[in-house]
DNA sequence: CGGCGGTACGCTGTATACAGGATGGTGTGC
DNA sequence: GCACACCATCCTGTATACAGCGTACCGCCG
């Protein structure tokens, strides 16, 4: 292989290593703190310095890596002070765009269809959850995020402003790294169902302000639950140069 | 020249060219709808194809650029939609963040050093304002600018949230270009001035629900100020594909 | 004269080459 | 034994070369 051909869209380098780094990242595969050197990365990954290159930058532009200038790129720490700064930042966006969505479908029915199918599918997931095993019920963990995860992407699809939906879609590998990080068992799955159920039936209803009021919660239960974890496992994670950034 | 010195930092090309084609667009002097061919810039800037290719991903970062994978990158568009959407984001951030810096300094009073130095800036200029001409007070406006922009980068270096900051620093690029759109006239100026003094005020006055209301209030009637320009003069900026994000 | 096909150009994506710093380890001097 | 300085190594910034893809212009045919 000698030189690339364009073809960009479907099969470009740039987005395979992207989406390959972005979602080692998120799994924590990439522990916090690691270096990603251009040239290692593009031998592991069989790509050239330059889409590697750019793939990094994008990485950092969604906050999942430290890139200053002259120096090896690292995958960006996780702080406490980060997360909080993060979710007071979120807190900021997400129940606006939740409120706003809401107003749109009482608007045009057609903004609801995909809130009130994931609300079935939520449903759905309740009624069968009670029946599983201990194992079953973590191995059905994938599915309810899965159903979180739409509800996000939907959230952003139906957002009127742009700039306010680009924003968030930003936020959402840091957001996607973090769950994974919280390991929280059943207890704090079934709370999160109970918001997302709170979150659609309010955006459904057309009522804004409990569906900002609903996603203002839910953002305040997962920081709590997220602070609950990273205090209490020992973060190692990120022990270079911690600059808590928000004091 | 053959090949390029690390430096970065200072001299860094890739710097200089975000630099210089970041002025160019935010001055219209690159109207919006141009072209940017990565070769041509580079001749033009004397400068290779890398950098300029990095300084127009971050010009697309920035929302100055429109970026398509496959495609030539343009000067982004500027259409009644897009500005209305830039404003209600910028509503939704920078009151939160004036709030923000007004609680800070009510706690700590070395935040407030560089407002209360930006009052009296504004004091100053203020009275000695009336006593010119017609043509000195346009030449004057740059003046102004100077301390609306100090606001503007006082704001986001108190900004406690790093995210927060981060956002409405992203957004200044688009803001400045509209400025140098809107030649109001002395009228508006003054408005602005007044609008400024308030929202100095109720900072440095540690109020921050005053701070708030008053940065809002600002954005209203910048827009309002923006729309009237706008529509008036024909905007024939942009005349490519004018894909109108907002509805 | 209008529609259509071919060709030439330009553009981006990718790969690779080269030069200058930054970093980290090792050896030496105090 | 410790601190400092020197050196090897790596890594990034920049420049340039090459391959495919789209477009636009031009000529040809109906």
């Amino acid at each position: 292989m000698k030189a690339g051909r364009c073809m960009a869209r479907a099969t470009g380098k740039s987005e395979a290593v992207y989406e390959r780094l972005k979602g080692d990242i998120e799994s924590l595969r990439l522990r916090p703190g690691a270096k990603l050197s251009e040239v290692q990365v593009g031998e592991e990954l069989g790509a050239s310095r330059t889409p590697v290159r750019e793939a990094i930058r994008r990485l950092a532009r969604d906050g999942l890596v430290d890139f200053v200038p002259g120096e090896v790129a690292r995958v960006a720490p996780i702080s406490l002070g980060g997360v909080r700064a993060l979710f007071e930042f979120r807190m900021l966006l997400e129940p606006r765009a939740a409120a706003s969505v809401a107003t749109a479908g009482a608007a045009d029915e057609r903004v609801l269809v995909p809130f009130r199918d994931l609300l079935k599918r939520l449903e759905e997931f309740d009624e069968s959850f009670g029946a599983l095993d201990a194992g079953a019920q973590v191995r059905s963990y994938t599915k309810f995020y899965d159903v979180t995860e739409s509800f996000d992407q939907a959230v952003i699809a139906a957002c009127r402003n742009p700039y306010l939906a680009r924003t968030i879609r930003d936020l959402r590998g840091q957001t996607v790294r973090l769950r994974h990080l919280s390991h929280s068992g059943p207890r704090r799955m079934l709370n999160s169902l109970e918001e997302h159920r709170a979150m659609l039936k309010a955006i459904t209803r057309g009522d804004a302000q409990a569906a900002e009021a609903a996603c203002r919660h839910h953002l305040a239960q997962t920081l709590q639950a997220l602070i609950d974890n990273l205090t209490s496992q020992d973060l190692t994670f990120g022990r270079d140069v911690q600059v808590d950034i928000t004091g």
